[in-house]
DNA sequence: AGGCGCTTGTGAAGAGGTGCACAAATCGCG
DNA sequence: CGCGATTTGTGCACCTCTTCACAAGCGCCT
């Protein structure tokens, strides 16, 4: 779902363990894992079987266990996991043991609501620095944080030693934000902006694109309203089409 | 990515083709090729081989080819696409001819960015409506839109024909105004919220979570630190400690 | 007209992910 | 102490997706 260069193996082609090497599917999954498990310790519960996680998590009860496998972590047969352990076996294997620093750049309409955020605290995370280039927005205070200019990246990055850069700006800016950042040693970036990034092995770049969440949604209400439509005409018009789909799409499922 | 109950086949088991039956993970490049395209024509080319328009998408030039050629696009061999048709053609198969109306529930901190965002508009959506619960909130203009109560949500969502609703209220929120939007009839619901939400089938919902992404990265950067700083070591420290990694963690990437 | 270089479309192999189904392990209870 | 109920961990088959490699097709140049 984004760029990544992960080579199989590191540098030495030894017998190094290494990490457990989670399959990517996996970790991108632990994090739904570990809000579930959250809300599970809050209402005090203290063990919970796969099929009470995996059902709080949206996910297959099969899949979480093999997911949960993976990182070797011992649930205990006949009961389930210990839900304060097995929180600490994630967050230890996101690397959530530190609370990292996350830089937003572009402090503009998005940026506005990144930055006032405080879901972000809570799962991790400290927003340690808000840059824009425009200098009108530049000493704006926002949630107890001054925005400084992009130019103080350099700067600000060691003094807060930030691990994450967060991307916010327009997307002709993008490419030269993480170029910057890319400089100053950050080596993973979440992207709002719409474009494709151009980094250097080892940097990791995610892409949240709102309007490509849409559009994917929108095949599916497109999907859903034609086979909705076809059964009763006959099936034939639509193969004619190759190019132009059917036009009875304009009731949608709306009324189902 | 999210939840989807796509059976294989429709109701009539017959012969009949049906659409084109795209793999998922097809249509979740297109509007990623789409947005590229839409570059390209605002450069003025008027074709583009598979191997130009990959990199501007950023993927792999064969997968580029075979996910067009199961939308049975007509390429020219030893030319190219033509932008123009290949835009038409993907526009039409994500049923983006049609303009679809957008409803948006919870205009807070989120919900503001979300709403006065302009870059839905020229990707085939409209912002039809905007609701919140909170009285203080409605009545607000955002954009030339006009906040209204959540109660009136079944009214306009009949007046506008709302395809899909975006949901971002407090998590806690969500699986309320997931169930409203489903009782007007939306069959297609993008949630920000951090919860899973339980629909009927046929409902498609996509997640967006910001935290998810950061902590994703957060496992790629400590696995980046964990490699660079164990080859000097020996390997050995890191598989004595199942649960508790190593704690070679502060200096990361940042330096590299 | 013919040949040459370029690009598409696709068969096939490989990699990765999913879900079933069941053996192994653990607890509680009689 | 043994037994049954329960739940984990995993081998296996299936499926989707990715990537390679190349034949077929197209346009251009001579
Ligand atoms: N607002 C949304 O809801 C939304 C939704 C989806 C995607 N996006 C994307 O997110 C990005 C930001 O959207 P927005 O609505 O906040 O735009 P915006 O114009 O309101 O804000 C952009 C900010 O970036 C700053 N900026 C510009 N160039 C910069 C640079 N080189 N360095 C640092 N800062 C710079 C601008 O000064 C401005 O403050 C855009 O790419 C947009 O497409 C936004
Ligand atoms: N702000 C961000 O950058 C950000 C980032 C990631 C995730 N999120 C998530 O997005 C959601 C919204 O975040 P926010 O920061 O905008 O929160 P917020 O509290 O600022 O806004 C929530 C809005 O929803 C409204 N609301 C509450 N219950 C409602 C209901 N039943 N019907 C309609 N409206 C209702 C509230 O009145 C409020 O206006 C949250 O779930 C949050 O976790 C936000």
């Amino acid at each position: 779902m984004s760029q990544h260069r992960h080579p199989g193996a590191p540098g030495s082609a030894g017998a190094v363990p290494a990490l457990p090497d989670l399959p990517e599917a996996t970790v991108a999954r632990l994090p739904e894992y570990l809000r579930a498990l959250h809300n599970l310790a809050d209402s005090g519960d203290e063990t919970v079987s796969s099929e009470g996680l995996a059902a709080a998590a949206g996910v297959n009860s099969a899949k979480l266990r093999k997911d949960l496998s993976h990182l070797g972590s011992y649930g205990t047969r006949g009961v389930g996991y210990d839900v304060a352990l097995l929180i600490g076996q994630i967050e230890s294997v996101l690397g959530l043991t530190q609370r990292r620093a996350v830089a937003l750049v572009g402090v503009g309409n998005l940026g506005h609501a990144l930055a006032g955020y405080d879901g972000f605290a809570s799962r991790g995370f400290r927003i340690a620095a808000l840059f824009d280039a425009d200098p009108a927005r530049v000493g704006e205070e926002i949630n107890g944080l001054v925005v400084q200019h992009v130019d103080e990246l350099s700067r600000v990055a060691a003094e807060e030693s930030i691990a994450i850069g967060v991307i916010a700006t327009p997307a002709a800016a993008a490419q030269p934000v993480a170029d910057q950042l890319v400089a100053v040693g950050v080596t993973s970036i979440l992207n709002f902006a719409p474009c494709v990034l151009s980094v250097p092995e080892g940097v990791d770049v995610r892409k949240v694109d709102l309007a490509i969440e849409l559009q994917i949604l929108s095949f599916h209400e497109h999907r859903k309203a034609s086979l909705t439509a076809l059964p009763a005409a006959g099936g034939s018009a639509l193969t004619a089409l190759p190019g132009g789909l059917a036009a009875s799409d304009s009731q949608e499922a709306i009324g189902t």
